[in-house]
DNA sequence: AATTTATGTCAGCCATATTGACGTTTCTGC
DNA sequence: GCAGAAACGTCAATATGGCTGACATAAATT
């Protein structure tokens, strides 16, 4: 099989066929990693992510997670209440304002997701292995650059703090 | 805000944070450049999928889309059969195998994939710039090692085929 | 002739998303 | 202090895109 190249519109600069499917290919088999072993749990994909950036950014707000997660709150709250009610979350009162629910992980969910990030980092690290130290930078460039950063929300704007390293070449 | 590591199994290596977080926001903007144009037709992410393997691979087989897609033939029926009705896609019996039904698009098709991989090829363009050629060629490496190589569809066969260019590092 | 393969289709279920409406608590501005 | 806005929760209805199981047909294979 050979892949055809669909007539480009008049004029146009060339469509990156190749990156395209790379990335549907490598983020398909990358959440895969994870798919599989939610399935134990009796959790979804949705589920993950709330896990995950609760995990990760300790404190984060519902209105937060909305706009990270860009979904909407009806949404939103049917997964969140899984898991509060299964122990995987918990939600505090703010101290200035008590109208926020901020949202910590329990033990039992941090573990959880540090499990699911561990088989996605095996992946991960396999593959920078094959671009070396310089290339792992690269590819950090790259996925950067690959984000809108107009009307950046909180996690977004905590990532793009993080300067990349120098490039070496 | 600053992200919390979450505790480590003991013993294990670190965890990959950046670029797991990094993947996810860089591939829902990157979905999203077309989901937005494929609200304007009435069609969803699913339709994409369709038009674009068949597009880029004419002569499809149905089950050769069922293998790249990793969905039921029940969830992609739905969708082609819209797809053929509204003269995006068209179907031919296969010349050896009368059973088969290769899947072509029509111009109408090749148009809207054409269009819709435009919008993702300058965020991939602009994105690339930050890495130079050399840059280019590592994020390639890098995607093509974090797909699963095992059991490989004929499209991944068709991709992989192509060999990427050496590294001039 | 019997079986297997490639495809299509019917019926129903589930997960995850949506919009719109409404209610409560709490903070903010005047 | 009070009006209004903000942060959150929740009810109801709907859409999309997955799923399983069952069954049908035509064509290839044995």
């Amino acid at each position: 099989m050979r892949a055809a190249e669909p007539a480009a519109a008049a004029g146009s600069e060339p469509l990156r066929w190749d990156i395209i499917e790379l990335l549907f290919f490598a983020y398909r088999d990358f959440v895969g990693d994870a798919d599989h072993e939610l399935e134990a749990f009796g959790f979804g994909r949705a589920h993950h992510r709330v896990m995950h950036f609760v995990t990760r950014y300790p404190g984060l707000k519902v209105a937060d997670l909305l706009d990270v997660l860009r979904i909407t709150k009806q949404s939103l709250g049917r997964v969140l209440k899984q898991l509060l009610d299964e122990g995987y979350i918990v939600q505090k009162t703010g101290n200035n304002d008590r109208r926020q629910r901020l949202l910590f992980a329990t033990p039992k969910g941090e573990a959880l997701v540090a499990k699911l990030a561990g088989l996605q980092t095996r992946r991960i690290d396999r593959a920078l292995e094959q671009v070396g130290p310089a290339g792992a930078e690269k590819v950090r460039q790259f996925l950067r650059a690959m984000i809108d950063r107009d009307d950046p929300d909180k996690v977004l704007e905590a990532i793009f703090r993080t300067p990349v390293a120098a490039a070496k070449e």
